[in-house]
DNA sequence: AAAGCTATTATTAGCTT
DNA sequence: TAAGCTAATAATAGCTT
C-alpha cells in the first residue's frame, strides 16, 4: 500500500522548484504561520499582523485584536525614537538553526535607547522611487507621441500602430453607443462586458516601454 | 529529579496570567513565527512582513527578501478594494476557537497624521505631489486606452478620437520611414528585445498598475 | 532572568483517495 | 485538483541550572 515511506521527510529550506508542491506547500505553511499568530497574539496579548505578497502578486493578510491597517499605521506612524533601529548584528536565535543564512532577511526590534532617522532614510527611498515611476510613465507617453527616437524597429512600430487602431476602435464604437443613447434615450450599460479590458492594454503597454526599475532591498538583521 | 513532569504540556490558548511565564512564551514563539516566516518566504518564494505589537508597546518586525517598509509600503498602496478583507470565522482553524471575535474593516486615511520633525513633513509632501503628478500620468495614459468606460460624453468621445488619430499618423510615418530603411536590406532581428517574456515582467507591471490581486474575504485559507 | 533540556504536543511532507 | 491521512520532523511547556 505504501511504496516509498508515509509521513514527512526532513525538507532543505530553499526554493521549491515544483510549482504545485511549491503551491501545496504555501497553502498549509502559511495556515500554520496564521494559526501561531493567532497563538501568540491571544497568549501573549500581543497586536501581530502579518502580510505575504506571493511571486504572482497575490496578497495574504492576517491580523489578530486589531484591523491589519491599525497596525501598520501604528508602525508608520510611530515617533522616531521608537521606530526600531537596524544593524547587522546576527541574532543568537540563529546561531543554532542549520538552514538559516541572514543575507536576506531583516528582524528588528525597537530600542528606545537609539534615535536615528530611519523614517527620513524611508522617505527619501520612496521619493526616488515615485520619481524612477515617474520618468516610466513619461516615457510610455512618449511612445504614442510616435517620436522617432523612441521607436526604432518596423515591429515596435507596426505594435504601436495596432494598440492604437484598436483604442481607436473601441472610441468609435463607444461614440456610436452614446449617439445611439442620445437619439433613442436607451441606456448603454454592457460596454465593460463588450470590450476587452484596458488593463491588458496597459500591461502590454508597460512591457513594451521595457523600464522596470526595481526598488532595492538592503537587509538588515537584528537581535533583540 | 522531575517533581511532576518533563516536556511540554497541552495549552489552552488564551492569555497567559503569569507576567513572567508570558514574556517567555513570547519570546520563544515569536522565534518560532519568525523561523517559519523565513522558511516560507525562502520554500515558496513568497515575501513576508511580521509586525508584532506587544502590550507595553514594544515592536518586533520581521521581513525576508525585502525590506519590510516596501513590503508594507506596497500593502498601503494598493487600492482600498484590493486589499483583502477577510473574516477569521471562514476558516476551520477558527472554528473552535472561542476566545476570538472578529473585528470589522473599514478604511484607513493616506496623510499621515504628523508630529515628526519638518523634513519628515516636507518629504512626505513631497512624497504626495509625486504621487499626484503619479495619478495624472496615468490618466493621461489612458486616453490612449481608449477605455469607453472612461468616456461618458459625445465630446470626450471625439476629443480621444482625435488624440489617438493623431497619435495613430505619426506612427504611420514613423512605420514608413522604417521601412524605407529596412528595404535596403537591413534585417530587423530584436525580436525578443521587443516583446520582452511577460513572465519577467508581470510582478513589476501588477506593481505600477495596482492590480495586484488580493485573496478577498472568505478565503484567506484557501490556495492562491 | 536567561539559557539549556527533553517529554510531549504540533506541524507537516509525501502519500493516497 | 483538492482534501485527508500518518509517519516523521519540529516546536515548545515546564522544568533545571
Amino acid at each position: 500500500m505504501w511504496l516509498l515511506q508515509m509521513g514527512r521527510t526532513k525538507v532543505e529550506i530553499k526554493k521549491i522548484e515544483n510549482q504545485t508542491n511549491r503551491q501545496v506547500t504555501f497553502s498549509k505553511r502559511r495556515n500554520g504561520i496564521i494559526k501561531k499568530s493567532y497563538e501568540l497574539s491571544t497568549l501573549c496579548d500581543v497586536d501581530v499582523a502579518v502580510l505575504m505578497f506571493s511571486p504572482s502578486g497575490r496578497l495574504s493578510l492576517f491580523s489578530a485584536k486589531k484591523r491589519i491597517e491599525d497596525i501598520l499605521w501604528r508602525f508608520v506612524n510611530l515617533p522616531v525614537h521608537e521606530r526600531g533601529h537596524f544593524s547587522y548584528e546576527s541574532s543568537k536565535i540563529w546561531s543554532t538553526r542549520k538552514n538559516y543564512s541572514p543575507k536576506h532577511q531583516g528582524c528588528i526590534t525597537n530600542s528606545p535607547a537609539n534615535d536615528q532617522p530611519e523614517i527620513v532614510e524611508y522617505l527619501q527611498h520612496e521619493i526616488q522611487r515615485s520619481q524612477y515611476q515617474i520618468k516610466d510613465l513619461e516615457k510610455q507617453l512618449r511612445v504614442f507621441e510616435g517620436n522617432p527616437t523612441e521607436i526604432t524597429s518596423l515591429l515596435e512600430a507596426e505594435y504601436h500602430e495596432q494598440v492604437l487602431e484598436d483604442a481607436l476602435e473601441r472610441i468609435c464604437l463607444q461614440k456610436e453607443a452614446l449617439q445611439n443613447k442620445f437619439s433613442t434615450g436607451y441606456i448603454e450599460s454592457r460596454i465593460d462586458q463588450v470590450y476587452p479590458e484596458p488593463e491588458s492594454r496597459t500591461l502590454i503597454t508597460r512591457l513594451m516601454t521595457g523600464n522596470n526599475n526595481v526598488t532595492n532591498s538592503n537587509n538588515i538583521f537584528d537581535d533583540e
